[in-house]
DNA sequence: AAAGCGGGGTC
DNA sequence: GACCCAGCTTT
């Protein structure tokens, strides 16, 4: 620790917390459960998502997939259909991965102690502690966002949330806070009161009732704590899209490992480093996927669209390319792309950049 | 320890 | 348009 008044308000923080979170807790259907499907279904979804985004997916999955059975059951690409729009696909695909894992080698029953959780695919920490405590009301501490910004501002803490060293600082002080007798409810009162009362921009000091023990509050330094370096800048690439189609037919591919959108479906992609491809470059692409040159139309103007992301902008450009004769079946195993039906693709795991080209385009 | 991975909200 | 939110896996 890194201030001498950070114990001030050591013996009252708890206390005024688990007063304060019946009073203000939202009702969330996760709330309502001790099923550690449920528990976890949630804790995966809630990962770097606010409730207020995550709570329409969460609904779908657990009416959908009612039983971790249901969810180890269903096809990759249904249950990434579900996640689209949530981002970071990963977690769809270990949280399918577990819940076979689950099935298979653990009967069914979740593991039911925080150091068993750790070894789920897509279960860290944060995870692990979530469900111990909320589901079997172990006493290990939550580490979120929210956690990390309430005890870097009550307690003085200035070491850099971002860098994973300072992780052990605030998780020796979080066991010391946590009381033996409450894990569970300490670990949703923290986070709820980060997610409501003390938020990252203009949180609620005026009516908080840790307003007297806070440094930051006390020491005007409320917009400088958590301490957070800045994530380096988003790279700019370029996408040129060939939007091939045939008849009622689109082909598309799903999208491999080491990169983004991994699993998700989208279009013939060349990608360059500049924003323009010449008509002779798309041709030469269109022919090396194997369509018939002189038949083919190229349908103008080009349809260019942007994603931002937080780690990329991806500049998007639509070529609509009208085929005469569908592709050969040689030409789609070469290149990896499989014929939809409009209607078919509605199915289609997608990235939101792809959907939204498709909403547009569809009419 | 650092990099990679989404998308949405606020001002 | 700039800036905010962020946990897990891989490198």
């Amino acid at each position: 620790m890194t201030s001498p008044s950070s114990t001030l308000a050591h013996p009252y923080f708890a206390k005024a917390l688990l007063e304060w979170y019946p009073r203000h807790r939202r009702d969330l259907p996760w709330r309502h459960t001790r099923d550690p499907y449920a528990i976890w279904l949630s804790e995966v979804i809630l990962q770097q998502t606010r409730v207020k985004q995550g709570l329409p997916y969460y609904l779908t999955y657990i009416s959908t997939y009612p039983t971790v059975q249901d969810l180890a059951a269903a096809p990759e690409d249904e249950v990434l259909r579900h996640w689209q729009g949530l981002g970071y696909y990963s977690r769809a695909r270990n949280m399918h991965h577990t819940a076979q894992q689950v099935v298979a080698e653990y009967g069914g029953r979740f593991p039911e102690t925080y150091a068993e959780l750790l070894k789920l695919r897509g279960v860290g920490q944060y995870t692990a502690a979530a469900i111990a405590s909320f589901a079997f009301d172990e006493k290990v501490a939550v580490l979120d966002g929210n956690v990390f910004r309430v005890l870097a501002r009550v307690f003085g803490l200035t070491q850099d949330i971002a860098a994973p060293a300072s992780r052990r600082v605030f998780q020796v002080l979080a066991d010391q806070l946590i009381p033996a007798e409450a894990p569970a409810e300490f670990n949703q009162a923290i986070m709820e009161f980060g997610a409501i009362q003390c938020t990252p921009v203009n949180p609620d000091c005026l009516f908080c009732p840790l307003q007297n023990q806070c440094y930051a509050f006390q020491h005007g330094m409320v917009n400088e704590l958590p301490v957070k370096s800045k994530a380096k800048a988003a790279r700019t690439r370029h996408f040129h899209y060939l939007v091939l189609r045939h008849a009622d037919t689109v082909y598309m591919r799903k999208r491999g490992p080491k990169d983004i959108w991994e699993g998700l479906y989208d279009f013939a992609l060349t990608e360059k480093d500049v924003a323009d491809l010449s008509a002779v470059e798309l041709l030469h692409a269109v022919e090396a996927l194997g369509g018939q040159l002189s038949t083919t139309r190229v349908e103008e103007p080009v349809q260019a669209m942007r994603h931002v992301l937080s780690h990329q902008k991806v500049e998007a450009k639509f070529h609509l390319v009208w085929l005469h004769a569908p592709l050969p079946a040689a030409a789609l195993k070469a290149s990896g792309l499989t014929a939809f039906t409009l209607l078919e693709t509605n199915a289609l795991p997608k990235p939101i950049l792809i959907a939204n080209y498709l909403d547009k385009s569809w009419k």
